[in-house]
RNA sequence: CGGGGUGUAGCUCAGUCUGGUUAGAGUGCUCGCUUUGGGAGCGAGAGGUCGUUGGUUCGAAUCCAGCCUCCCCGACCA
């Protein structure tokens, strides 16, 4: 757990106020300038005090939605052994992009690209009938593809934060139960954080499989071209009933009806179909990816189990992943101003920014830690600029820093018996009693 | 990996073409005075093996060669 309450002249946040030239998109120049991560050579980055703590966010969201459908996070190494690769025939298969180690007995060794081979062998070893299926295990580990090009900051580095999720069945049909699980367990885990993803038929690559989905979030910045009916944009993620087999296929089904494709899968011919006015072509940036690849796995890994009849099948698997560091970089493209990041309320690092414009007065410090303390009391997460500093750098730094919400202490405040509470995506500001402050939150957040 | 750039203070950059005092500016940092609710003002400072190795030269940030780094475009990708 990362602290609820943080001063400002106790952390470590070297933010900039300019852009350093190595940073070309407004994700990343947001980022460096935040002091949240700091380069440390090509695609590979130093998670400082604030990037850590919202990858810690960010993670925990995924985490949760993960849980609720009933999968199991283990943690599996970075480092792998090239004998369970060569046993799936990937080792040859991947190139350059896998990062090859050998360790002091020349033994050959890889920094995990994708952990499908690991699971499946852990799987092997542990299941063995039909009745312990259906099993969904994941893990968040960092993963290493050595790509010709890293760029875009954390959104396409080499190394990277990735939830991945495999699930084993016994058949096809409970496969495909899974896989809807998963799906919506991503429409929710992305709502949650604020953003709009929309499913949409995807490329299956080195993976392999036939049934795939990429989960996509629009933005003009976006890696790819992606084409899709308006409708997307006014679908509500969390409102999808998924308590039954028959009510998650209804939903993937309803999710999918519309058309929705990357560059890669696009038809034209399709698209061309939808009205004009509900066409919808423009950038996207993929954020979650989902397979189901059948026995790709299982057959040349022997992940076998007894079936009812007593003999052995190969398991029906699929993975699920997630760029939990990307998200950082993607979310940000998504929800930034002139002025920096606006952070979606739910996982934003602090809830709350407390600028204390005169901290040598007395009684401005002891209403800013009467504030901080009913806060915190509330279970907000509060960020307190401490420091000595002008008024002005501490609200440019703190909208920056895109924290939804900020009060603002002084003797005006005091004298008048009236603060200032802003939020920082409208700008619009309450000016609010002392006492009023805290409570006022709890029903913006609807605590 | 092909093509194109780049490397000088924490950050943004000038200086290189045309070699020549002690390498500069802005910003950030430190100190003092002033200021005190929107990245303030004045003054004084600290901060650099000019990416690296070698070469040319009386003399190299500057010219030449190798190596490295980072960035952009393309192919590849969560």
């Amino acid at each position: 757990m990362q602290p609820k309450l943080v001063r400002l002249s106790q952390y470590f946040l070297p933010t900039l106020r300019e852009a350093p030239a190595e940073a070309q998109i407004v994700s990343h120049q947001l980022m460096l300038r935040a002091g949240m991560i700091r380069q440390a050579s090509a695609g590979i980055y130093s998670w400082l005090p604030l990037g850590f703590r919202m990858l810690k966010k960010i993670e925990q969201v995924v985490r949760e939605e993960q849980d609720r459908i009933g999968a199991a996070e283990l943690l599996m190494p970075t480092i792998q052994s090239a004998d369970l690769w060569r046993q799936s025939g990937r080792y040859d298969d991947y190139g350059k992009e896998m990062l090859r180690i050998k360790d002091r007995h020349e033994r050959d060794l890889l920094y995990g690209p994708t952990n499908e081979e690991l699971i499946t062998e852990i799987f092997r070893a542990g299941v063995k009938s039909y009745r312990d299926v259906p099993k969904l295990l994941y893990h968040i580990q960092w993963k290493f593809r050595d790509e010709i090009r890293p760029r875009f900051g954390v959104m396409r580095g080499r190394e990277f934060y990735m939830k991945d999720a495999y699930s084993f069945d016994i058949n096809r049909k409970a496969a495909l139960d899974s896989y809807n699980k998963f799906f919506i367990a991503y429409l929710r885990t992305f709502a949650r954080m604020g953003l709009r993803s929309i499913p949409m038929r995807a490329e299956t690559g080195l993976i392999g499989g036939n049934n795939s989905h990429e989960f996509i979030i629009l933005a003009d910045t976006g890696e790819s071209q992606v084409f899709c009916h308006r409708s997307y944009l006014e679908r509500d993620g969390m409102a999808v009933d998924d308590s039954t087999l028959e009510a998650r296929a209804a939903a993937v089904r309803d999710w999918t009806r519309d058309y929705a494709a990357t560059e890669d899968e696009h038809d034209i011919e399709a698209f061309s179909a939808i009205p004009e006015d509900d066409q919808v072509a423009t950038r996207g940036i993929e954020i979650g990816h989902i397979f189901y690849f059948g026995t790709k796995y299982s057959v040349p890994l022997e992940a076998q189990i007894a079936d009812e009849s007593g003999a052995n099948v190969p398991v029906h698997m699929g993975s699920y992943g997630v760029g939990v560091s990307r998200l950082l970089g993607a979310i940000i493209e998504a929800r930034h101003d002139e002025k920096g990041i606006v952070w979606p309320a739910a996982i934003a690092p602090f809830q709350l920014a407390v600028i204390n414009v005169k901290v040598a007065d007395t009684a401005c410090r002891a209403a800013t830690e009467r504030i901080m303390q009913q806060a915190n009391n509330a279970g907000f997460e509060v960020l307190y600029d401490d420091r000595d500093q002008r008024a002005g750098v501490k609200f440019a730094e703190m909208e920056l820093l895109g924290i939804p919400w900020r009060v603002v202490v002084s003797p005006k405040a005091l004298a008048t018996e009236s603060f200032e509470v802003t939020k920082r995506r409208s700008g619009v500001i309450q000016n609010l009693g002392l006492e009023a402050i805290v409570p006022f939150l709890c029903k913006q957040f609807g605590r």
